[in-house]
DNA sequence: AGTGCGATTGACT
DNA sequence: GTCAATCGCACTA
């Protein structure tokens, strides 16, 4: 969920990438650096990074405090405050409005500022939950990575559109 | 100090 | 479906 000046904006996280400790293809791969010290944070802090010049990435730290490893978010299905991501986005296609990372972060505008907060208490940006069970989860390739490819580190809601990539991988 | 390369997106054929 | 834009960061010299 996230918190604007304009309202609240909010939506159900539907694919994710795992970044384990010791993936070649993980940021905090190579050790610890000013950019990727937020991974490095007490699980569920936020670690936010630019990829490709803009298109910001959102991540959750996943282990504990001094360990790094993260959850890269790369899909959400809106729930709440539709109209201010469409506002953000600049289009009113409801599939396109958080499906990929860069374009999440970017309805409900998460920059660096975010970089490093607490994720598990209410604040500008949190994880809760709706109370909705979960779908069923796939598990497939990751996106977009040229190491480690292959293992099977992505997870997504089965069937559900908004899930990012192509369609043969959601299955 | 210079270079190469992405955890992507949007526009175009 | 294909392809270029774009820039911060890590690595080499």
């Amino acid at each position: 969920m996230r918190t604007l000046s304009g309202g609240v904006a909010a939506g159900r996280i539907v694919e994710t990438e795992a970044y384990p400790v010791g993936d070649p293809a993980g940021h905090a791969y190579r050790g610890q650096t000013e950019r990727n010290e937020a991974l490095f944070l007490e699980r569920g802090h936020a670690y936010v990074y630019i990829a490709y010049g803009d298109s910001s990435m959102l991540n959750v730290s996943s282990e504990k405090a001094g360990v790094g490893a993260g959850i890269l978010i790369r899909a959400l299905e809106p729930t709440d405050g539709i109209s201010i991501m469409e506002r953000n986005r600049g289009t009113e296609q409801l599939r396109d409005l958080a499906r990929g990372p860069g374009r999440l972060c970017a309805a409900l505008r998460i920059d660096l500022r975010l970089n490093g907060i607490d994720l598990c208490h209410e604040g500008p940006l949190w994880l809760g939950s709706d109370g909705r069970p979960a779908g069923e989860i796939g598990a497939g390739r990751r996106i977009g990575i040229t190491r480690a490819a292959d293992s099977p580190l992505r997870f997504y809601v089965r069937g559900n559109r908004f899930v990012s990539g192509p369609q043969a991988l959601n299955t």
